[in-house]
DNA sequence: CCGAAGTTCCGTTAAATTATCGGAAAAATA
DNA sequence: TATTTTTCCGATAATTTAACGGAACTTCGG
C-alpha cells in the first residue's frame, strides 16, 4: 500500500524548497537528517503526488520597474462572468484573477509601473462592471505554509 | 559603465525560470541562444541586481489538504494598524497580508482545510476590526509577468 | 580615428549536484 | 512468523554548474 500522507520530513522538505527551490537536495537532506538519495526520492514523490506542482523564480516587481501593486474588485452581471474571467487573465499587468463569493464577483491583483498604466487597466476592466480599486501600501511577509500544514 | 537594464534575453531568462526554476541553465541557454556559462553569468547578475529575489516551490494547496481559499478584508481604527499587521502575519493559514488604501485597511489571503478553521480565523481577526470575508470559487491562471515587463 | 578599458561571450575543464543502482533495515501484511 | 513492501543508505555514473583563459564587441577619451 502506498503511503499518501505527509509526515514531518515531507513538511520540512516543502518548507526548505519553498524557501529556496534551488537548494541542493543534499543540503535539504542534511537539514532533516536524510541522505541525498532518500531526499531526492521523497521530492520526486511529492512532485508525483502533486504536492509540489512546480518551481518558480521570485521576481522583485519593484526592481523590475513595477513598483505599484493594486487590488481591484469587480462586480459584473452574471452573464459577463465567463468572458470577464478570460479577458482579465489575458491582460498584461494582471498577475492574479479570483472569482469569489460576495458583493463583488472578482478580485484582481495587478502590478504596474505608473499611475497612468493603472488608469488604463482600470478603464479596460470597467467595461465589465463596477470596479473598486485599492493601492497596496505594504505587503507583510508571512510565516509560510508550515504552520498551516501542521495545524 | 555597468549595464543596468533588462534586455530581451534577460526577460526570456526570467520567463523561463519563472516557469521552472529548476530548469538547467544549459536548457535556458538553448532557448535563448546562449551558452551555459553566459546564461549562468546573466542569471547571477539578475540575482545580484535583485531582479530575482529567490526561488520557491509551488505548493498545491488542495493536494496539501488546504482546499479553501478566502479573501478577508479588515477595517481597523488607525491605532490598531501596526499591531494588526504583525498579528495577521503571524497567524497560521494566512498566506498574504496587504495594507492598502480605501475603505478597508487590510486584505488577507488565507488557506484553510475546513469551514470551521475559517470561522476560527475570522473570529480571531475580527478582534481587530470589521471583517468582510469572501470565498474564492476559482483562480484563473494568468499569462505571467512577461507581457507586463515588455509592455 | 585609434587605443585603453570594460563587458559579454564562448569553449574547456574542474567542481558540485543529481540520478541510478544493489542491498540492508524497517514497517506493513498476511 | 514468514513474506512483501517501503524506505533508507553507500557507492558510482550521469548531469549540471562554476571557474577559468581568451576572443569579439562596445564604450570612452584622447
Amino acid at each position: 500500500m502506498m503511503r499518501n500522507e505527509l509526515d514531518r520530513l515531507d513538511i520540512s522538505i516543502l518548507e526548505a524548497l519553498q524557501e529556496n527551490a534551488r537548494m541542493p537536495l543534499s543540503e535539504v537532506g542534511r537539514r532533516i537528517g536524510l541522505s541525498q538519495p532518500a531526499t531526492s526520492e521523497r521530492v520526486k514523490r511529492l512532485e508525483e503526488r502533486g504536492a509540489i506542482s512546480g518551481y518558480g523564480a521570485r521576481l522583485d516587481a519593484a526592481a523590475l520597474g513595477l513598483g505599484m501593486m493594486a487590488i481591484i474588485r469587480v462586480k459584473t452581471i452574471h452573464e459577463q462572468i465567463q468572458p470577464a474571467l478570460r479577458a482579465f487573465a489575458d491582460m498584461p499587468h494582471v498577475i492574479e484573477v479570483h472569482r469569489m463569493t460576495g458583493e463583488d464577483c472578482f478580485l484582481l491583483k495587478v502590478l504596474v509601473p505608473t499611475p497612468e498604466q493603472l488608469e488604463s487597466i482600470v478603464d479596460t476592466i470597467a467595461r465589465f462592471g463596477a470596479v473598486t480599486t485599492s493601492l497596496v501600501l505594504r505587503s507583510e511577509p508571512v510565516k509560510g505554509l508550515g504552520k498551516a500544514l501542521l495545524g
